[in-house]
DNA sequence: TATCATACATACGTGTATGTACGTAGCGAT
DNA sequence: ATCGCTACGTACATACACGTATGTATGATA
């Protein structure tokens, strides 16, 4: 943020100052990946129209050709960019808690309150559409899904070797229908605080077999 | 079935007989409306290509056009089969329940099984596709939805009044919920029995509150 | 057997969205 | 002030899928 970077001849008097170049492109990309983000979580890939997220970002379609390759390219850096943010917002910090079950108990709110915003559904949008498919945007998709799986796969038997989660059906199908059913119970809901969290907790405790949430 | 109903030159005597005009039409109809239920399930409305819906039954889209008016008009009529199917084979087996809390169980674990064929996605797909749109097919897919959350809403309020469904949340919400984590569990397991059964059970009773499935 | 309606297949026109080529205004350094 | 590069907007070419119009073979009827 620092603006003495540049050797700046530009006052760095005060005033809103002309926003340079790498601050134009930035913001200009971060616009249309926003508006793009909305679209994927809307319409899916196949009925995103461009120059609608053009427009809804405040451009053409020329901007956007040339911050991004193609549709694919969009796509995938509006995947990329919401899973880092998953990962800072709910990933990492239910990576905190002490035992196995409170961090997929963590992860089931982390989620319902990330999925709060207009963006909720574009994971669950693009698996939808791109599932058994071949295409290098469902790969990606499974890549990012694949590894939710593992996580939970890894907590289950962790949670079952303490054991404060009761045993049952193979880890993997309890970790997948505990993640689709997170997902469903939250897009459901549409981000209506502040029983998503709960009711979301409570889909995951269900289950794993659990008591109470 | 019985052949006699025509005047019958053709004879009743034995063999496969040529299959008169309107078993035809009803062989036809059928095979297109599974190809086009399992391409919704797998591709959705708007990426569903008719050329392969028809081909995949069989024909070409001379055929599909003639048995439907359009596009629009297939997908209703691919609605209606799965959800009369959904209620014969899954909702009316389920209202024979004794108890509220007994029948919500039931309804899930019919969903699951009902969910094990390639048809399973149709709802869940329509549903993320036309979320918030203002479709015929969108508006179809949200009157079966809103029913299904009705019938929730009174099953969860009756058992709460027995005691045997605790307190929380709205009853709406709670329904939604319910509704979404079973759908959500029942895709993402991709019908693989036996576990899915009881999965879905888990899920829905742990949307409830209650303390085993 | 002759004739009509039905059940399809084939061919065509049209709209729409994508990708690309080109034109243009604004930033940055000499 | 000027010139090259960047960040767009505009215009075009292409592809694809839908809907329709037309052709054709089969079943029904007399």
């Amino acid at each position: 943020m620092s603006p003495e970077t540049a050797t700046a001849r530009t006052p760095p008097r005060s005033a809103p100052r002309r926003p340079t170049q790498a601050e134009r492109r930035a913001r200009s990309r971060s616009a249309l990946l926003q508006a793009a983000a909305r679209g994927l979580s809307r319409y899916g890939y196949g009925n995103l129209v461009l120059e609608d997220v053009a427009r809804e970002a405040g451009y053409t379609r020329g901007a956007l050709y040339y911050q991004f390759k193609d549709k694919e390219d969009l796509a995938l850096a509006v995947i990329e960019w919401v899973n880092e943010s998953w990962m800072r917002e709910v990933g990492e910090p239910a990576a905190q808690q002490a035992d196995p079950v409170a961090e997929l108990l963590a992860l089931a709110r982390g989620h319902a309150v990330f999925c709060r915003r207009d963006i909720a559904r574009v994971v669950m949008a693009l698996r939808m559409e791109f599932a058994g498919q071949d295409h290098p945007v469902g790969r990606e998709i499974e890549r990012i899904w694949e590894t939710g799986v593992k996580r939970c796969v890894r907590l289950i038997n962790l949670g079952r070797k303490a054991c404060s989660i009761p045993p049952g059906p193979p880890a993997r199908a309890v970790a997948l229908a505990l993640l689709g059913a997170l997902e469903g119970a939250v897009i459901a809901l549409a981000g209506q605080a502040p029983n998503d969290e709960l009711l979301a907790a409570r889909a995951v405790a269900g289950v794993l077999g659990l008591s109470e949430a």
